[in-house]
DNA sequence: ATTTGTGCGGATCGATTCGCTCCGCACAAT
DNA sequence: ATTGTGCGGAGCGAATCGATCCGCACAAAT
């Protein structure tokens, strides 16, 4: 995706300009995940299919480019928790709050909090994301949906928990990408799980079909080619 | 605790030996689970409060380190799933046996499996264990305590997911040895939370004490020296 | 046809960090 | 005194880091 030989005309070039913006903001949020204070420019680049150059034209550097990647993060979480009190039912609008949030990674980057000179000064944005979970949390208490003796903060750490998954990130490293669907499908059981924890009443089914054992094993089993051949 | 300046006796010393023993393999332990395949031997020795020699004295490098971590961790699985089958209650058998395994951070390793030449060959012990595993969850299954939808491999996988905690690791990276157990108590909740959606009955109280919201926000605060003074 | 402009991949830089070796020191036993 | 043991860390060559820079491919402008 990162070749430009095939383009032929002038908004399909620019439309694999704005393809590759995007392909290193999500391979950045990923390896900022998965490699934490250990993440590296050009891991990122290699994640997005990019050349490095092709990266520090749009961003001075790793520092620059982390606090792009806070801001995209607080406005997730502000969408999101907005998204869950619109939501005419309490415990739907939370749960899918959490799930939403989960499977985007928030907290993912919060690690890495004293490696980069991070002022996460409170934003309006951040001040608005705030109010709007703590009203989330207290409409689902005052529902009787929410289990009474879990607190907001509760939450922001299960999601935090839920939100990395090692299993995923290793698969991706792999290069498994036929098992990737699996491994999502697998945490989204388990945040099921978590959420009839969470909630006051009897539980629901789980989502998907079990996941199998081979998932599990596929980290140990001789390495199938690092990649596709070139 | 590795300088053994005011040791005096024979047995003092030798007890300090076997206190490094122990000190370095811990910190193994925390240092690969903490920063997987870019944990670093020096990282180690650090975290355990030795030199570099001491370590190599000892194990003849990274891998032989990250084999002994392996073989401890799989004696570990096996004796806790033993430990759950003694247990004559089912359910108490299996939740005893999850905060174990989440608490010894079990899976933790996994990450690495292709980054070390560790042959995973089904030895004895991790036959018996597995066996013992799936007899429990059957018992369970069988006795009604454990919900007819969860499968084993969701369980290794809720285990795996619990068993980092990102908090955790910070704050110990950050010294604030204060809030550890706080932290500690605040994942037991969110474990306990996770077992009462595995669970077929009403919920148990969360143990301890809600969790503090400074706990969350100890990571953004402004660094408290990064360690005492020498 | 030629020039210009843009976005790109990656070789390459000095600095840093890697796994690991080696050596001198402190202390107890001989 | 001598020996033996465990230790901390300076320092080795190799690898990797963040960042720079340059030549290429291609479309638009001339």
């Amino acid at each position: 995706m990162a070749t430009m030989g095939s383009s032929r005309h002038r908004a399909a070039r620019q439309a694999e300009v704005t393809q590759n913006d995007q392909a290193i903001f999500e391979a950045a949020r990923r390896v900022f995940a998965r490699d934490g204070r250990h993440a590296t420019v050009a891991a990122i680049a290699e994640e997005a299919g990019v050349g490095i150059g092709s990266l520090y034209r749009r961003y001075s550097g790793k520092d620059h480019l982390f606090r792009a990647l806070l801001d995209h993060s607080n406005r997730q979480w502000a969408e999101a928790a907005e998204r869950a009190l619109a939501d005419p039912d309490p415990w739907q609008g939370l749960a899918g709050f959490v799930v939403e949030c989960v499977e985007f990674g928030q907290g993912t980057l919060a690690p890495l909090a004293d490696e980069v000179e991070a002022a996460p000064e409170p934003d309006e944005t951040s001040q608005r994301a705030d109010t709007a979970f703590q009203d989330m949390i207290q409409r689902a208490h005052h529902a009787g949906a929410l289990r009474p003796d879990v607190t907001a903060v509760d939450i922001i750490l299960l999601i935090e928990q839920l939100g990395r998954s090692p299993l995923l990130e290793q698969l991706r490293l792999q290069g498994r990408t036929d098992l990737l669907d699996d491994a999502r499908s697998a945490r989204r059981r388990i945040v099921a799980v978590a959420l009839d924890g969470l909630h006051h009443a009897p539980p629901t089914a789980l989502p998907g079909e079990p996941p199998t054992l081979g998932l599990v094993e596929a980290r140990w089993s001789t390495r199938p080619e690092r990649r596709a051949a070139p």
